[in-house]
DNA sequence: CTGAAAGCGCTTACAG
DNA sequence: CTGAAAGCGCTTACAG
């Protein structure tokens, strides 16, 4: 079962015998590069293909100074979120001969931002993709560029012109949900936003606010709680809302985790959903659809952003613009439903 | 940006030279070889330190003929189960000096057993760790044992002495969980079981069968239907068995997302849990938690299995048997409760 | 216990 | 458009 079973690797030598060129024009050929004939370029495609040659990915890396590894920084509590991430990435890195190599992060940890350091000087990725919330972390991107690592980030706060950021408008799609519930006769909507003073956390509710603003309601800050994203939090913001004399028809969560909490609070409570209540979430997970009722919420796309930011660090392009907005989806359920007449 | 803005990197002779002793001896103390003396042992670890030496991992992959690559095979619908098992290997390969390449292989697809060997023979790691249902598939194994790739399962169906193994006692789990619905005055208990036919799934079954012999309850299998692991699946098979003439007391769901099926059929009848039926899962998800009520369930411990799993295949130990045996824990949630009395 | 030489399999830099 | 030589930074195999 040792390595040492296998049989002698064919190398780009064996090739290039078979093809009766040098190595180097098996390279030229294998790599893509011009100036080479036809014909030439033909022979050698089958001579690799007849040998199932396959080029040592150490050798290249050592030679090229290149590690064809793409890592995949994350620190986000949701795995689904970095699943979906790792397979966008991973399509890109398949079509381009790199390797995905996923890291978790953790910024707070004592010896965190060492371990960052330790994985690039190790692993020495030729880039790296950044998730909320390690996107947003100064300390972290400083860290890449003082490394000289190129860089691409998924849905980051602040976007500059210095870098990759791929997003969808998110303040356009919590307008449109909080639309949707207007439109089906809710004027007392509540939010239960993310944390205070988080800028990631600042579009939804912006969406949010200018629903409202757009439809003539009056903006009641008291309809408005934080929480940290967790079902937990959810849960306890939902309570303090439906404790409130005047009781709002709809809540609104920044994620699909706190609204699921805040569903759990309301079933708690003996309200009905939506014929007492309607409960909206955000970012689809699974969570949305295995409750019940399931829940309205915003798709992002997360896969497709993943996907065109690797290819953006594997085929750099100095033409196009460092930032890409994507689609959304607006996805209705059954947790939302026209206003309680009574 | 570019990483030829990166400072020249240290290497093994720039340690040497500092140390006054060879390459071969810096060599020696860093992959912790016999044959160095202790003083120069302390000799180049501070020079290595003092310099920052990190090794050039291809230039090792190169010479050594070792990628220190440990892949996970993973094909498991559930993110969170890939998650644990990525952050349990994750924990073992740093502390080996090894990286993680998790890898998401579809056997059933058209190319998916290509695209096996591709990854195989391109990235080509030192070993591999498969999960379900990926290491039940014969095709796989035999894939990787064509190539020689020393390889490790978690809570593979059928153990045998040529693997590496690591599970826990799905049969025991299963018992004490149906243990104790029966403990709380449930007699007309339901399952629904994994597919059909299906060997990974048979364990839990066999531990629900065992409990009701063992406390003299005739089992019926009528009160047995099948599902796929998901939660529609979850949902069809409860409604075909709440729709019995004698409907059961208590359901115990192979795992938590038919659980959440069997959840969600109950209270669309309008069935109060636990008071009307008690629900139960198995493995502790997100889910479990997420949903009203919370549902009891079995935590197997997945990041420990996959960390143990990591480890025997970076040290190898040819003196311990192949397989081993953690624990579980039966966790008791509001989803289950004392039989209805009526 | 230690080290000098060769070599892993590619790409880079150069020459033609 | 093509190739011969050198070199990437380690470990292996060997010698002492």
């Amino acid at each position: 079962m040792s390595l040492s079973h296998r049989p002698r690797a064919v190398t780009i030598d064996d090739v290039a015998e078979k093809a009766g060129v040098s190595a180097k024009t098996v390279s030229r050929v294998l790599n893509n590069e011009p100036n080479v004939r036809d014909t030439k370029r033909k022979i050698v495609m089958e001579a690799s293909r007849a040998l199932g040659y396959r080029p040592n990915p150490a050798a290249r890396s050592l030679a090229g100074s290149k590690s064809f590894l793409l890592a995949h920084l994350h620190d986000n509590p949701v795995p689904e979120y970095v699943a979906a991430t790792n397979e966008g990435i991973y399509t890109a890195c398949r079509d381009n001969g790199y390797f995905l190599l996923p890291q978790r992060i953790e910024p707070d940890a004592a010896d965190g931002l060492d371990r960052l350091q330790a994985f690039l000087f190790t692993a020495r990725p030729d880039a790296v993709i950044l998730t909320p919330p390690l996107c947003d972390n100064e300390q972290v991107i400083s860290i890449l560029e003082h490394a000289g690592v190129p860089h691409a980030s998924l849905s980051a706060a602040q976007s500059t012109s210095a870098r990759h950021v791929l997003r969808h408008d998110e303040h356009l799609a919590a307008r449109k949900l909080v639309e949707h519930l207007i439109h089906q006769g809710h004027r007392d909507i509540a939010m239960i936003a993310g944390p205070e003073g988080h800028k990631a956390a600042s579009a939804r509710f912006d969406g949010y606010m200018n629903a409202l603003e757009l439809a003539g309601i009056h903006p009641e800050t008291t309809l408005v709680e934080h929480g940290d994203y967790t079902m937990r939090s959810g849960l306890e913001a939902a309570q303090r809302l439906l404790a409130r004399a005047k009781r709002p028809t709809a809540i609104f969560a920044a994620n699909d985790d706190m609204a699921v909490g805040a569903l759990t609070a309301s079933l708690a409570l003996g309200l009905r959903i939506p014929e007492d209540i309607s409960i909206a979430g955000y970012d689809d997970t699974r969570l949305a659809s295995a409750v019940w009722p399931p829940l309205t919420t915003i798709r992002q796309p997360v896969s497709e952003m993943a996907c065109r930011a690797a290819e953006r660090l594997m085929q750099p392009d100095d033409n196009q613009p460092r930032e890409e907005v994507l689609a959304f989806d607006l996805i209705v359920r059954a947790s939302t439903g026209p206003v309680p007449t009574s």
